[in-house]
DNA sequence: GTGGTCTAGACCACC
DNA sequence: GTGGTCTAGACCACG
């Protein structure tokens, strides 16, 4: 599944896009697999189709889906390439928010025990 | 000594105030200490002075910081109480971001790699 | 300048996107050179300013722009090399409507007749 | 033959369309030879049905192709005069394409290049 | 039903 | 002033 925080300062369709590079890094989608569709998962998710669609459009554009006129919207052949380059994406986000919060004033300590207790609960 | 990072997502105010938080709870400013001038930090930072006053500004309301008349602005005497309870802002952030990672695709193994990584070059 | 045309069956994002591309290769635009703004833009074009937005995120998103909160956006250190992979997209388009003109039922002297003839009004 | 590209801009159905043009144009198709069967159309080009009937549907409508009772679709009598007419549509397109690839940025020498290497694969 | 584009207007944050 | 995001609703074309 997929879900989304409507509170979190990550833009919405940031999320959505981070959302389904994830179910193809995993695996949970194959290319040649039909991405949900715009206005279903707009609705599933509670989010204007506009902002669906702007993820989804995105990732036709980095060639991670593959969208038909009228079809629907397919995971492309390609698609577990760039998502793992996506990922990239994802870990120097990951490590821009660790050096951010160093600077905050966390140890590392610190920083290993968020992780330890994140972990615990979305494990 | 404080380094920003301008082309980050997250706002230049805030990693200004995330970055002098960090100093006061590391001890690197101590109470009564003067605070980084205005036109300085924004020098050394490369960055519009507006957007340091702003941060400074938002600091003293905030109570971290005081600024005392003829003085000018020094580390407030329950500087290190206010930083440390700005550290768990810092620490939900962080949390955030953890969250948003592995929705992203990233394993808990990944992420652990990350932290190792960042940790290397940012002791 | 940047010219649109409204009635173009290519979508209004996309002639912005293949303008400023232009503009850049030409060297109109060198790097560091301030991009038109977004607001501006619209005003001038006569076009919704979400359109102008949509256009310009996705040549930030290629690394055509770089887009700086509150300071408005400025073409990017790499955007020649950019914008000359976005030659390629540009002439692809193109190849494909001449083979497309071609199976319509030109002759290939037809077509040759055509690009003297835009060739004379837009030289 | 005819050929189709599924994932160009250009909607399949005028695709299809163009295609028959194009046949008749170069008179592969005479006026009263059956029309290809939408079935066997679909089948080879490895479209949905419904997209070749209706390209049929609008060439009938056209005065191109010819619904004869007992004897299915045939090419209409004044089929070549319409195909010509049809061309000027088609050469509009080009000019128009031509249009966007210069403010894409290519040069004419540049279009007149691709307007060479499309034609060695495609003569 | 599907995706795609555009407009309109609101709100936010930054400089 | 700048860019950025989101919502809402309309319209189009394709299958």
């Amino acid at each position: 599944m997929l879900r989304i925080d409507p509170r979190s300062a990550v833009p919405i369709n940031e999320q959505i896009k981070g959302g389904l590079r994830g179910l193809i890094a995993r695996g949970a989608l194959k290319p040649g697999d039909p991405a949900p569709s715009i206005r279903g998962l707009a609705e599933t998710l509670k989010v204007n189709p506009n902002t669906v669609a702007r993820a989804v459009r995105e990732l036709v554009l980095e060639g991670v889906l593959d969208a038909r006129r009228g079809e629907g919207t397919v995971v492309a052949d390609s698609a577990p390439r760039m998502a793992h380059s996506g990922l990239d994406e994802v870990r120097g986000r990951l490590r821009e928010s660790l050096r951010q919060a160093r600077r905050g004033g966390l140890s590392w300590s610190d920083v290993e025990a968020a992780v330890r207790e994140t972990r615990k609960e979305e494990p």
